[in-house]
DNA sequence: CTATGTAAACAAC
DNA sequence: GTTGTTTACATAG
């Protein structure tokens, strides 16, 4: 069985490392974190529901309830069953706490008595919070760990609903942005504005920007974007106003200014696309959008950097170049089957949390990164000895997986070059229009593909996804780089905080649409597909042939590590039901990287070489004609209409998905959706919704109005735990289980709304 | 052999 | 000069 290092993660919980500023003043503290780093780094093995055990050992007592954890008594299950109102009011802190910044609210978790919740502004400095709560911690003697959550999704919440449409009672208080998160109702009336807004919150919500500040200061002009206004569509020809707030490499990355990035241009190139919500860019912009992120470039770097940009642009088929009507402006995208919605943000997995399989690589690799970190600090000036540029920089970004695909969850908010238009030859009015990208081997350029190519492509529906696999073109040269199965040392992928970007949307659900034209059939998608693709080949999507499909967050912290069952060692949750296919690890069908190695492994070589095949289609070329009874299903997410859908429950003996936090849920592929869900009625999803999902969408809405608590959310967070200075993140589960239930229990305004399940 | 980086020629604008 | 394409070669794994 293969093993794939780059194997998603989901709900990862990592360690992250403390910046150094951030070490506690004791140095048998320290001695500690030291300790609990090393362990994390030498027990790849660890497991999330390990370090939850260790975080919450008594959350298991404490949290197990009637009506819970009925299916077993998993980690998980004790770690993050649908928490329970409080029997102790949490102690709020209206005001503010000293030793804080302002705005910093603490307040005990309900079920964990050696945690604490820390509601901090998104502005706050993140070093000097942990560096108080450190202090804090020890001196009290606990509680000695702290979930810190960052109120700024609920302040772009605020802005994404333009308006004070926030009951009153559904807010902590004025002080707690953040406890308002999902019952806030959006108004706007503005379709881009919203969804630009919802991209925003998503991205708050999703990517760990709000951390970014922990390594500001040390960043120093890499300013966080704090707003995100209505500029692209003011200056839609700037892709660099489109940019998203971005987080930062961790502050203990180890690359200088002068250092090169350890990643390869097709990387950076990939970077700079999805850093802007329609994932598309000017080439200029991609210049300074890595000049801006990687100063290396800008200062160190020969100007053929720029060159070789050019060069990748070109040569890989996965960077798509689309020419506005007026032929003026030359967008380059990201090919939505190629694309893994790779970011700055998300980066690779740490080499520490790793399967022995997957550790091999890692070492392998750490050493060659340092060599050439030593390399670009020795000889920056001089010329620069060609490696690989590994992304596996230990502590450099810190991956949380969302691991439900953009195109099944979100709807199509914007229309896209890619959009699910082309599926049914509709096409937005903005449709942009591909510029012809000469290809010697074949008359359907790719740039055509994501636009119109896609439905008119030869039926392969009935390939397998190995055979998808299997189907390659033989590149004429280099310049086709056809999508490969992985090879490439491309940072892994997580889930696109973007998860909500136009782009990403449309162009994903345009198998969906496909799909939608074929009720009979069920949707599907294959290994060439763009980030779900990712997922589903990971075997996160629950495929289904009838009836409801669901998408399955599943929390590491419901695995153990001895688990057989469908998670990996890296963490990969793996399940199948009625679906026929069933991607294992074993078919290693991920992408590990975010192009080529997605898909067929070319039997030439990649050097420049005459054409030898023109039949063979690109792997996304004959997506959308595939079957839809075949492979994956990415049917947008659902709500389980009672526990029917129990992905665990029959390979993974104890754990059931019934008893997982998520039990009564569907899974969201983002923030913004769970949100969104949170307020069915007013839920952007109903009314920004593609024809090509609204059915699906719509009755996903009504399920989760019907079965979904509208209750929850998932935010990213930190837990800082004081005993061994060990800093990680974590995805919550905000959950109101209290309201949700309509137990009658009292909700605590401020509980009802934070009730972190970690998973 | 593959992936990647670099350089360069060339064309179009 | 910029942008885009393509070829060629070098290097590392």
């Amino acid at each position: 069985m293969r093993t794939s290092p780059r194997r998603p993660l989901i709900l990862k919980r990592r360690k992250l490392s403390l910046p150094h500023q951030d070490a506690t003043p004791c140095p048998g503290a320290s001695e500690q974190g030291k300790a609990a780093m090393m362990k994390t780094a030498n027990l790849p093995e660890q497991t999330l529901a390990h370090e939850l055990e260790d975080m919450a050992p008594k959350s298991k007592a404490d949290q197990e309830t009637p009506g819970q954890n009925e299916g077993g008594d998993t980690l998980g299950q004790s770690l993050a069953p649908t928490m329970r109102l409080p029997s102790n009011p949490p102690q709020s802190c209206p005001e503010d706490i000293p030793g804080f910044p302002s705005g910093v609210r603490i307040m005990g978790h309900p079920t964990m008595a050696d945690a604490q919740l820390v509601i901090i502004p998104s502005q706050s400095n993140v070093q000097s919070i942990i560096q108080a709560l450190t202090a804090r911690g020890k001196e009290q003697g606990g509680p000695n760990k702290y979930i810190i959550i960052s109120s700024e999704s609920a302040i772009q919440t605020q802005a994404w609903h333009q308006g004070p449409q926030i009951k009153e009672e559904e807010c902590v208080n004025s002080q707690s942005e953040a406890t308002c998160i999902s019952k806030q109702k959006p108004t706007g009336n503005s379709r881009k504005a919203k969804h630009r807004q919802e991209e925003q919150l998503n991205a708050s919500l999703s990517n760990i920007q709000w951390l970014g500040n922990m390594s500001s200061e040390s960043l120093g002009q890499y300013s966080i974007k704090e707003e995100q206004e209505d500029k692209e569509n003011q200056i839609p020809e700037c892709a660099k106003m489109e940019e998203e707030p971005q987080s930062f490499p961790d502050p203990q990355w180890p690359l200088s200014v002068t250092e090169r990035p350890p990643y390869s241009y097709m990387a950076l190139i990939q970077f700079a696309i999805n850093s802007t919500p329609r994932k598309r860019m000017t080439l200029k912009d991609i210049y300074t959008w890595i000049e801006d992120h990687f100063p290396y470039f800008k200062h160190v770097a020969k100007p053929g950097w720029k060159n070789s940009i050019r060069h990748n642009l070109s040569l890989h088929d996965m960077f798509v170049r689309e020419s506005e009507a007026n032929n003026k402006v030359s967008y380059w995208t990201i090919h939505p089957q190629a694309n893994r919605c790779l970011t700055l943000d998300q980066v690779f997995k740490t080499a520490s949390p790793m399967s022995p399989a997957d550790n091999e690589p890692q070492k392998k690799m750490i050493p060659d990164i340092r060599k050439s970190f030593q390399s670009a600090a020795c000889a920056s000036n001089k010329e620069r000895k060609m490696k690989p540029l590994l992304p596996r920089v230990n502590s450099y970004l810190i991956p949380v997986h969302f691991p439900v695909a953009q195109p099944v969850l979100l709807p199509a908010l914007e229309p896209y070059a890619f959009g699910a238009e082309s599926s049914d030859g509709q096409q937005s009015s903005k449709r942009v229009k591909i510029a012809p990208k000469a290809t010697a081997d074949d008359g359907e350029s790719p740039k055509h593909l994501g636009l119109c190519s896609v439905k008119e492509e030869p039926d392969i529906s009935n390939l397998k996804c190995e055979d998808l696999f299997q189907c390659k073109r033989v590149s004429s040269s280099r310049r086709k780089q056809q999508l490969l199965p992985p090879h490439s040392e491309e940072p892994e992928l997580v889930l696109p905080e973007s998860i909500a970007s136009d782009s990403g949307l449309d162009t994903d659900f345009s198998f969906i649409q496909d799909a939608s034209a074929n009720p009979n059939q069920n949707l599907t998608s294959h290994p060439t597909q763009n980030c779900p693709s990712n997922v589903t080949q990971e075997g996160l999507l629950h495929l289904t042939h009838d009836g409801p499909s669901y998408l399955t967050q599943v929390s590491s912290s419901h695995f153990t590590q001895d688990d057989p069952c469908q998670f990996t060692k890296d963490d990969t949750f793996y399940f199948t039901q009625d679906n026929p296919i069933q991607l294992t690890q074993d078919e290693d069908y991920t992408f590990k990287t975010p192009i080529k190695e997605h898909f067929s492994k070319p039997t030439t070589s990649s050097t420049p070489s005459k054409p030898t095949d023109t039949g063979l289609l690109q792997p996304w070329e004959s997506e959308t004609s595939l079957p839809r009874d075949p492979v994956l299903d990415f049917s947008p997410v659902r709500i389980p209409q009672g526990s029917t859908f129990t992905p665990f429950k029959d390979n993974l003996g104890t754990l059931s998905f019934g008893d997982t936090p998520f039990k009564d849920f569907g899974i969201f592929g983002s923030p913004q959706n769970l949100l969104n869900a949170l307020s069915p009625a007013s839920s952007p999803l109903l009314r920004l919704e593609s024809p090509c999902v609204s059915r699906q969408q719509k009755r996903c809405s009504k399920e989760l109005q019907v079965g979904a608590s509208a209750n929850r959310s998932l935010l990213e967070g930190l837990v800082l735990d004081t005993v061994d200075d060990s800093l990680s993140k974590i995805l919550l589960d905000i959950s109101f289980s209290g309201m949700e239930e309509g137990n009658g229990l009292e909700v605590d305004g401020v509980w009802s709304q934070f009730l972190p399940e970690f998973k």
